[in-house]
DNA sequence: CGCAGCCTTGACCATTATCAACGCTGGTGG
DNA sequence: CCACCAGCGTTGATAATGGTCAAGGCTGCG
């Protein structure tokens, strides 16, 4: 077991189910040797240095100098960029495993919050960047993980440019599981850390839009909310077919 | 000269200023050593087959098996999602030097189609992961090219989650002669390639607001429009503070 | 010369934003 | 231990941005 698991492992809040990096599924540029090998973990362990955040607390601000990479450990966090209004677009959501501020530049171009109790491990880039200098994998790593997000990210254009309200609640209800790996998302159930007005800055709308929406669904029989902070699909299908604008 | 550059100087349409990979800004992830070395540019041109596409041709549809990993030489091309009921929304335009394809997956999860005459390098993912493989400093390069995308579909969020519709616009026209190489873009001149319709679904808007917007800027002075397929800026100061809002 | 595709403009309309009020809940302090 | 308050969520009424529908002009190509 490596020190990384341990330090997961230690934490009372998150015990089993953590996606390391190393879960290299297939990918199609990198062939099969994707997977980071043990010594590479330990080596980026070592980096390490770790960060508890409260909810609410900042771990960065966008125009903050940038010596840092950061990876999720635990919890979640918005990426979000503001415009000088004060008009705000959430980016994306973190979870475990995630990697954050690998992109070039000096500079923060994005802030980054913790949405609940979360744990941060920081890297400086020097020895981030050595470190890539001397692993092929940790280098596939990265690149399939930029991969991955950026066609989260188109997705996300397709979703704000061109769906309905509606639409783009189902898309977004849909995806969240897949990127939250804190749970094994039994029985539609799903875990929602972040608040209304989060998911309205995710989606381009306001919070109310995402209430009526959330109550349309729910009257129609399509999700169920037991309790704040979680949501029960009910009907996986109808909402597959309203998230592609079939509904 | 690589057999690449060759190629280029071979076409009559695009003569100079040509950003091949190797262009290796700094960046900060991979130090001073992202610059592509002239032997992995004469063997990733040894393994490129060209296409030659006329505007409207199809390089890729959404859905079709992936085997290819493209580079464009000249030209430019759409690149577009589209929902069952035809609603498009455009990713990205591509320029010379951008790669498509890189993502994982066994299939595209996108259209791309020339927008005029191109010419685009195709690779089989095979060798070309081969070569990367071998070569660290275009996995490096690679790496950076994702970041910066990236970025850009951050910023693309942005525009598309929370900008008005002339401030899309005014964004639009500040960022494409920074990705269109094909020009020097002096005196605030902005070649346009794409017609209404595309420039339309890029912002998430239709046609008659596009045009709309553009004319309101024209009444404005803020832009003249000479002749068909370009632009002028007359006040990038005034487009500036359009982009961000605070017009 | 004529037609097809593209662009522009106008009138009207719909989705969603804005403004407002109210209920719920959890944390804090009396 | 209870009461109050702030923050969050929901719902309703109204407004506005941008979409839809329609018509006409321009241009380039056959």
């Amino acid at each position: 077991m490596t020190a990384v698991a341990k330090i997961v492992q230690a934490s009372p809040l998150r015990p089993p189910g953590w996606n390391w990096p190393s879960a290299g599924d297939h990918c199609d540029i990198c062939g099969d040797i994707s997977g980071v090998t043990p010594s590479d973990l330990q080596r980026l362990a070592d980096l390490a240095e770790n960060l508890p955040l409260k909810a609410g607390g900042v771990l960065v601000s966008e125009g903050d100098a940038a010596p840092y990479i950061f990876n999720v450990a635990l919890g979640s966090l918005r990426v979000f960029r503001l415009l000088p209004d004060g008009r705000r677009q959430i980016t994306g959501f973190l979870f475990a495993g995630d990697f954050l501020g690998l992109v070039v530049g000096q500079t923060y171009a994005f802030s980054a919050v913790a949405m609940e109790t979360s744990i941060v491990r920081r890297f400086r880039k020097g020895p981030f960047r050595q470190l890539i200098e001397q692993s092929r994998s940790l280098e596939h790593m990265l690149l399939h993980r930029t991969s991955h997000e950026l066609v989260a990210a188109q997705n996300q254009m397709l979703l704000l440019g061109r769906k309905m309200a509606i639409e783009r609640m189902a898309s977004f209800l849909l995806d969240l599981p897949s990127h939250d790996p804190s749970r094994p998302s039994t029985g539609g159930l799903v875990r929602l850390p972040m608040k209304r007005s989060e998911i309205a800055d995710y989606l381009g709308m306001t919070v109310e839009t995402v209430s009526r929406v959330l109550t349309r669904l729910r009257a129609g029989g399509i999700i169920a909310m037991p309790n704040k902070g979680e949501l029960i699909v009910e009907q996986p299908e109808r909402l597959r077919r309203h998230a592609q604008g079939e509904g």
